[in-house]
DNA sequence: GGAACATCTGAATGATGGTTCACTTCTTAC
DNA sequence: GTAAGAAGTGAACCATCATTCAGATGTTCC
């Protein structure tokens, strides 16, 4: 028995996987998960490679680490909006105002997670957070029907087309350039989106 | 001058260029590009991965005119029908009810050209066609608004949400299992598209 | 038939990039 | 200080495919 981790050490080897995934992070922000090879993202944390192996048990396990960490945020900071309080359709707007605006504050971050060539893992993790978002605008839209608010719909198609349509609206001009102007296309999405489930201008 | 190509030998050459890139649409809309690999490929085709290269100068030469041919049937159809007569809700109404019912009949394809993982060349490619799906859906739009029909927004902005969110609608039954009721699908999905357009119900 | 040239073949080649591992460096416990 | 064992290193290894090329097979024309 001549060495055992302690506190201090077991601290600073999270410290370090911490470290390892926010570097990941602006790496893939940066250069998009294709060229964020496990060297480049080695590299950008300042260890070898091999290091990134005492961590994760492969380049996979980083990536949907890296994917969940910056997902789970935007659904929560979405979940917050959609879920308190107010009119459903004002939910909704503020809502969509606040994913967008974050977004187009982090363009790259926004592209990785919503759009950029991935490997098959982070594919599927995608997928699922999809759900989560459209599970989130579901439920709202629900809410607003049931109350009147809005017109009888598929809560889930709705849910989905919102989905599908704020993505596609700021990843263009997130993979082509800066919006031309960010408060212009965030008031434009608003109000496809309003429109899109029904809810009166 | 001992050998010269006749035009049966030309023909016949045209008519194998044709197959492998009709096979490798099959094999594409039934693995998906990741698992389309140049020896998968010719395979199906009934040539040897050498082969290939007689007719294309790299994989993704090939992976490019697959994508064009295909995507280009759905603008055809689809412009067919936007610009075609009628009111401009009512076009919308038809173009999104037609995109949608090909593209359930077609899974695979769809998923393929809408959402697939795939290489850099394809997933520029598939850029450039969502452009032109989204000038087509702005100009049935402007035109909708310039004759009062629809209220005033931004064509582009409602064309670029149009486009992701029928395709997010419409991926997310394929890539996980076949519709539940195509007919409720589309029926949901062409009312979202024109509420999203601002079009009376 | 056969000379000249093209297409076709598929195993060998090569590039890429994730993963491993023998070795070095550091930490703990005594 | 030193033994025991963990973390860190980075060059070697290996798997995957796209691509090539020397030889085999076809086609044209006289």
């Amino acid at each position: 028995m001549a060495y055992r981790k302690t506190p201090a050490e077991i601290r600073r080897l999270e410290a370090a996987r911490e470290h390892l995934v926010v570097c990941a992070t602006e790496v893939v922000a940066d250069v998009g998960w294709a060229q964020a090879s496990v060297t480049a993202v080695a590299d950008a944390a300042g260890i070898a490679a091999g290091s990134v192996y005492q961590h994760f048990s492969s380049k996979s396990a980083l990536a949907v680490e890296v994917f969940r960490r910056a997902a789970q945020r935007e659904v929560d900071v979405l979940g917050e909006v959609l879920e308190g309080d107010g009119d459903p359709a004002d939910r909704l707007r503020r809502g969509v105002e606040v994913f967008a605006r974050r977004a187009l504050e982090n363009h790259g971050l926004a592209y990785a997670l919503l759009a950029a060539p991935a490997e098959p893992a982070v594919g599927a993790e995608r997928l699922a957070f999809r759900r989560r978002y459209r599970a989130l605008f579901a439920s709202v839209i629900e809410e607003g029907v049931a109350g009147d608010q809005l017109p009888l719909q598929e809560p889930e198609i709705t849910a989905a087309a919102l989905t599908g349509a704020i993505g596609e609206v700021l990843v263009h001009p997130l993979s082509t350039s800066a919006a031309e102007d960010a408060d212009l296309l965030v008031s434009g999405l608003t109000s496809v989106a309003l429109r899109c489930a029904g809810a009166a201008p």
